[in-house]
DNA sequence: TAAAAATCTAAACATTTGTTATCGTTTCTT
DNA sequence: AAGAAACGATAACAAATGTTTAGATTTTTA
């Protein structure tokens, strides 16, 4: 668990003995490539930290194709957040890209830590900050830069996408076929 | 300040002393209609609350077009909110769509309200998580919403807001051309 | 209040993007 | 290691969406 240590360290002060407790109610677990962590209408009931791998998010539409919302990799917190924040069913589903290890925090100690720890409500404001920021990335990029620059600066934020993840899926990321990607990648700007 | 006062009061447990000692570094602020109140490329120092009136955050792309990214009303906190926490030059700018009356809240006086009130970090976390979940909902509604079911759904947000907002600024924040929202208006579904 | 500007719809046409199918290659599964 | 599945490029065609223009209203400005 020490990737996660890290991480919250570098966000807040908090004590051996604090960090313990919480620590001692997340759980590790490992998935396999392919596998679904987290499902529509089942309300999210924890949030993930990857410590190896690689995970996506995504929504099914009526017609049963998968749009990607988001990435992560190591050293992410991910879930169906907005959906865990107002503990309603959720509508994304989480799947590994790769095999993949996570911890698990269930959403009773993440509140604990809200309530009981110094800086809770400052993880989590950064964690907030964080992830709306993450969001709001690529919609900057989307009118800001042309597919090709696109396609090139999605590697600062995940450096060897482009031999992680199938371009499909990035495709499917951007709002796009991925026939029309290749297109693009075809042409110069 | 009363709506500010309410809104803040909904979130935090805050004293009357405090309170006022953060409201008397905010700025009351009026803007007529279509006035720009955050340009590109300056590093925003401030967010703002709307008392009365609508604004809308939008980005221009190489060729001079307009993408309207939100709309924000009353009683709503507002920003190129990843620049404001970033501290990075803006890249959206916000406009004003009617005659609006906002309170301005300087960094210098939210930061203060993180370092020394009790719950600052809690009243931070909540605005980050409103303002994910109000950044995710959109996202939400393009895949899981027919163009019609959108286009009703968006006044569940905005009760108002096709009397307020002219139709081609909803057409863009959809990232259609007006012309074709004019047609999908006369579609069924 | 009159003129100017903005707004919305509509139509014709152009362009972009999607769909389907094929093929060679790579990756997975057993 | 061999067969199956997934992947990415490409082409032909179809569909969706954009562009341009015009005209009838409404709203704003002077």
């Amino acid at each position: 668990m020490e990737s996660l240590v890290n991480t919250i360290r570098a966000m807040i002060a908090i004590s051996d003995k604090e960090l313990e407790y919480f620590l001692s109610h997340c759980l590790e677990k490992r998935f396999k490539k392919n596998e679904i962590l987290s499902k529509p209408l089942i309300t999210p009931n924890e949030i993930f930290f990857i410590q190896k791998g690689m995970i996506r998010v995504l929504i099914t539409d009526e017609e049963g194709v998968e749009h990607t919302i988001h990435f992560a990799q190591e050293n992410q917190f991910i879930a169906d957040y907005s959906a865990f924040m107002l503990k309603r069913p959720s509508v994304y589903s989480l799947q590994t890209l790769e095999d993949t290890f996570v911890i698990v925090m269930p959403k009773s100690i993440i509140e604990w830590g809200y309530q009981e720890l110094q800086e809770g409500d400052k993880l989590g404001r950064l964690i907030a900050e964080y992830y709306f920021i993450y969001q709001d990335t690529p919609i900057k990029n989307m009118f800001a830069l042309t597919p090709k620059e696109r396609y090139d600066s999605i590697t600062e934020v995940f450096p060897n996408i482009h031999n992680r993840v199938p371009q499909h899926m990035i495709a499917s990321y951007w709002g796009i076929t991925p026939v029309h990607l290749s297109r693009l990648k075809n042409q110069r700007k």
